[in-house]
This record gives C-alpha cells, structure tokens and sequence, in this order.
DNA sequence: ATTAGCACTCTCGGGTTGAGAGTGCTAATT
DNA sequence: AATTAGCACTCTCAACCCGAGAGTGCTAAT
C-alpha cells in the first residue's frame, strides 16, 4: 500500500471531522464551503475518488458524499490524531468532581464512569484495580451464629475478600482471634504458591481456615478484571447510527456479556503498560457486536501491584482527539488516587 | 365507578392476554376464533365498547382493535390475577443455577439479576440486602505504608466497611491489634447512637478511630439501598414499544438515574413486608420516564435485619402472573441463602 | 495539474391509491 | 331484552410514482 499524499491526508481529515460533527457522509462541496480550501470541489472530488479506490472512504450509494471507512478510521487515529491536552476548565471540572467526593474507591470508581460518561456522552467502563499477584496480607476470623464464622481476608493492594466458615465445633471470639493471630504470623506477605505449600499444622482448625484462605486467593488470582461499573448506557442509545436498533448487533449485548468484555479488556488493556492508550475500531474483525463502535482503553493504577482499566465505547464517528484525552486524565487521576491509598 | 360483568371481566382478561403475545390490538374477531368463546364477535364489540368507556381499554385508532389501558391494566392485576405456582421445572432449573454457584452474597447476587432477567425476558433489579439498623460488630485496623492503616469495620448483618485512615505517627501492627481489641470491646454489639455518645477515652488514637467508625456508621445507616445489580437491560430494548427509541422516556434513562431508582425502590419496597409484592403500572403518573413499563418489586432477607429488593421492569405488557411467580420463589430462595448466611 | 461545466444517478419526501382490517350501527332474530 | 348478521364506513399500511435536489464522475478547457 502506496503512502498518501499531504492533500489527501487533510482531506481525509476533514472527512473524518465532518462526519463526525454531523454524522452525515461528506459532500467535497460542504469541505470547500466549511474550511475555505483553496482548491474546487472537483479536485476534492478527485481525490476522495483515489481515497476511495484506497479504501478510506465509503460512499453510501452512488450519489451520495463520503463517510470514512473503518481503515479510514484506523489511518486517522493511527497518525494523525495528535496529542492534545484537555482544556484547563475541562480538567478542573473534573478535578473539582473528585475532590468534593467522599474518599475512597467504592466512591471514585462509579465517579469515574459517571465523568467519563458526561464527558465523552458515550459509555464508559471501568473496573476496579486489581493485582495480577496475589498477596496475602492479613486475616479475620469473626464468630457468628453457632459454628460459623466470618473470614475477612485483605490482600496486599487493599482488595477484602470475605466467606463463611463452617466450623466442626462452636469457638469463642477469643480463641478465633487467637486463630487468625497465629495464620496471621505464618502466612505474612505470602504469595498463593507459598500458601499451598505451607505444611500442615497439628491443630485442624488453622489448617482449615488455611485451606480456606488458599481457596479465595487461588479464586482471585484468576480474576483478570475487578468489578464493573458502567455509565452512559443512554447516550449510544441516542446516537442516530442506532436508531434502527436491532439487538443483534448492539453495542449493548456486548456490555452485558461479561465474559466477551472481560476477554477484550484482557486482550488489550492488560497488555499494555499503564498510560498507554488503545483504539480499537469497529470490533476489529473480532467483536461482530462492535459493528459501528469504537473503543478506547487505558490502563490506570500502580505497575505489578494494582491496576484496572478505564474505557470509552462510542460509535466510530467520535472526537478521538478529544476522548483519549479525556480518559488519559482521568486514569492519571484515578492512579494517583490509587497510589495513595495502596495497602502494602 | 359501578362493577363489572364477569363477562366483562372474562373479555378485559382476554385483551390483555392476547396483546401481552402479540403487542398488536385485539380485534373482536380474533378473540372469538383465538378462545372460541360462544358468543358473537359483535357482542364481543358491544362489550368492548362499554369497556372502552369506562377506561379499560383504549383504541390507538377509529377502526383498530383495542389496547388495555394502564387502568385496565391495573384493573387486571388488582383483581383478576390469580396467585399461580410456578412450574416445577422452572423451579429446578432456578434452583439448580443456585446450587452450582460459588457460594456468597457477591455471587448470588447477579446471579439473582441474571435468572431474573432470562426467566422474564425483562429488565431485572437486584440490591444487596442492607439493615436498616446498622449495629458494631467487629473491627480490625491493618498497617500499610507509613502512618496509614487500612480500617475494616463489620457490621451485624455482615456488611463490610474500609476506609484508608491517616495516624499522626506510625504504629506496628501489634500497636494496632491492641487498639483494634480494645475498641472491639468498647463497642461491642453497639448501636450508632450508643457509639456516637460515648465518652472520650484517654488515648486520642483510641478517639480517633472510634471518630472514624462512627463516620462509618452513620454513611451506612443512610443508605437505603445497597449496592444495585441490573441485567438483561437489551431484552427490554428488543420490545417492539421501545423500538421507535426516543431517549426522553426511556426506562434506561430511569435506570441510571440512581437517585430515582433508588426513591422507587424506597417508596415501595421499603414500606412493605418481606413476601408482598407490589406492581407499579406505567409509572403511576409519577415517573414519566416510565410511561409504557411496569415494575414488579419485592424484598428479600431477614425481617427487621438484612433485607434488599428484587425487581423486574419491562413492558406494561408483560405476563404478570408469571413474571410475579418467578420474582416470588428467587425472593423465598434470596431469603433462604442470606438467612443462612447471617453474620450476628 | 487543476477546474468549469454538465450529464447522470440515486435518495428522499410527498402524494396517491387500493387492499384489508376492524369497527359501529341497524335491523332481524332468538 | 339480549344477541347477532350484515353492511357501510373509517382508518392504516404498503406500494408506487414522481419530481426536486444533492452529489458525483467525466470531459474538455485552462
């Protein structure tokens, strides 16, 4: 494939922006009119003719103007999106929304999906940090009804993870804290292989809540992604290109099938080191629910220790300059946040 | 408003049975051939007139058939549904998802949201059971990095709270486990009253962290509803009513409206006991977001202790015995498993 | 290499039409 | 008095046509 031309690259450009403000195709006449080129339409007519030919444009129907193809997409965002930063009063507001909010993740993770939301007026996801190692840190054991006890395990990042135990027998608080005192001390910054291969212990009882305790970091360290938040359900829906809805190729099937977006988040963002940004446009030949959507990706938290993923899906005709922007701010927000609060 | 015929009655139920299968006007002739009733389709047209009248039933246009209205509608549900069980297959396959789940309350909890959306081809709501009393039940204080310390308060009922606390000087664990055990004793059992009206002790550290969990304590007491759990939002897109999408009263929008979710969900499933079941038609004339939706609630839990919602939203046409069955035994099996699974 | 000019194509909205569905009314029937 | 057959009437809906308008591709001139 032959490199394009200066004049082709700006009038692909301009297709690209123009669709996206109207979500229209694109008349070579309108890009005359809007952005007094000095050139006539019929030049732009010619080379949105070979842009065609090249399979970055589309045109409808016969008579009808140009929309970018998802090639075309792909070539825009590939080299010529540059790097703009947010407006200052854009990031102050967001700023200012996690400031005035209540302290901690269980707050900050909804907030960001809401932000990112309004912001892009696409939908936003976001999951929770999570650590690709496990750690042990510390341990709880917490007398309940009869023989059942509540096992509070915080990992090393912070993450709680709690179960209920069935005890043999009925234990006082005291000798469950003893308990926990003990594990506490054997299984300190232990990761889970060290855990499996601790040797048993004469008493039953600790080796039972060891096993226990094996169990849930062995369920955590295959998790790939932490919770889910999701917002702006409404604002794709909105989007003219989804007015015909049909709920075989929504967006919105993708977003509920979980294992389908686990398997793109862990494709892209989890291969990537924090910072860095992914677009991945019209599903990629892979997402057959991503027809007409794009989606943009980063990856926010502190490296090796705990770290999620923030996204955008919109459809394909969106403000990538802008968009990546406002999430590369957003997950440097949510890393500082993050790294501030590490528990380690 | 005088009372209806059985006919009458017989008539209205056949609307909406055949308008929940078909979403199209009924005409008088199809319920004749559809129900072979003996009587003539005139007859039939007569009735339907005075039900038209009376408010029951509504004609979209001078020569379609007829549509019940949200009175007829409300009507039907009020008198004329009748308290079915639910077939026992359809209860094993519930059940038996359940059984082969992990167990614990993050599991069960979308997993409730996804058998409720797939049983009813609707929109399911799930919360996380809250008490509405919040009582001390455990505190544990773990050092991280510096002078930070992660602070995780249990309370009866199991609900678990973290927070990140900054201490003016850095404390070994063992520091920590001290003050942990003692405030454990102080607080035992307490209530936020009893917590917030303690006297000061002599050790500020002791104050500080008892400051904290009465902060913790009083953010818990004022949430109405826990963590919220929605699934199945593209079976209600897919309806033939939502098809012509207009944003404005969409029930999404009223989805992710949290604040209205929740108001919903506290005007009524709050004030009822755990086993009733409240419908909502179309809104009520108080959600407009809402206007061709209805909404099935319930509460699950243990009485006066742990309890959240259940809920399906979907078409005002939708199977309601059915719909109301389904939410029924998921709520008695919810019950079962958090009872099972109290912490006090 | 660029551009003016023009013929050509295709879409889109509006108007028309005819078939079909379903009603309401009236007069006959039970 | 209640029911029903029959029929005229109304309204929707899909199909079709048509003309205006938009936008292109091509050719010939610059």
């Amino acid at each position: 494939m032959n490199e394009l031309t200066d004049r082709q690259k700006i009038i692909l450009s301009l297709v690209v922006h123009e669709h996206t403000r109207t979500a229209q195709p694109v008349a070579s006449k309108t890009l005359i009119n809007g952005y007094n080129l000095k050139i006539s339409s019929a030049t732009v007519r010619n080379e949105m003719n070979t842009l065609t030919e090249q399979g970055f444009l589309r045109q409808p129907h016969t008579s009808a103007g140009r929309v970018p193809t998802e090639e075309g997409y792909r070539f825009f965002v590939g080299n010529m999106v540059q790097h703009t930063a947010l407006p200052s009063a854009t990031r102050n507001t967001i700023a200012h929304q996690f400031y005035q909010s209540r302290k901690g993740l269980e707050y900050w993770l909804p907030l960001a999906a809401s932000v990112l939301a309004n912001q892009s007026q696409a939908v936003s996801i976001v999951t929770a940090p999570h650590s690709e190692k496990v750690t042990f840190k510390h341990l709880e054991l917490i007398a309940t009804r009869a023989s059942q006890v509540l096992m509070v395990l915080v990992l090393v990042g912070g993450e709680i993870q709690q179960q209920i135990l069935s005890l043999d027998a009925i234990h006082s608080q005291e000798q469950l804290s003893q308990i926990a005192a003990q594990i506490n001390h054997i299984c300190e910054n232990a990761s889970l292989e060290q855990i499996k291969n601790l040797p048993l212990t004469p008493d039953p009882l600790v080796n039972q809540v060891i096993a226990a305790v094996s169990d849930q970091l062995s369920i955590a360290s295959k998790l790939v992604t932490g919770e889910l938040y999701l917002d702006g359900l409404t604002n794709v829906l909105s989007e003219p290109e989804f007015s015909d809805y049909s709920p075989i190729n929504s967006p919105l099937r993708f977003l509920e099938e979980r294992p389908m977006l686990d398997d793109l988040i862990a494709r892209t963002v989890l291969t990537e080191e924090i910072g860095g940004v992914q677009v991945l446009i019209g599903g990629e030949n892979t997402w057959r629910e991503l027809q007409n959507c794009s989606v943009i990706l980063t990856r926010y938290g502190v490296p090796d220790q705990l770290s999620g993923a923030l996204g955008i899906l919109g459809p394909m005709r969106m403000p990538y300059s802008q968009t990546i922007s406002t999430l590369r701010y957003v997950a440097e927000l949510m890393s500082g946040l993050v790294s501030d609060n590490l528990v380690n």
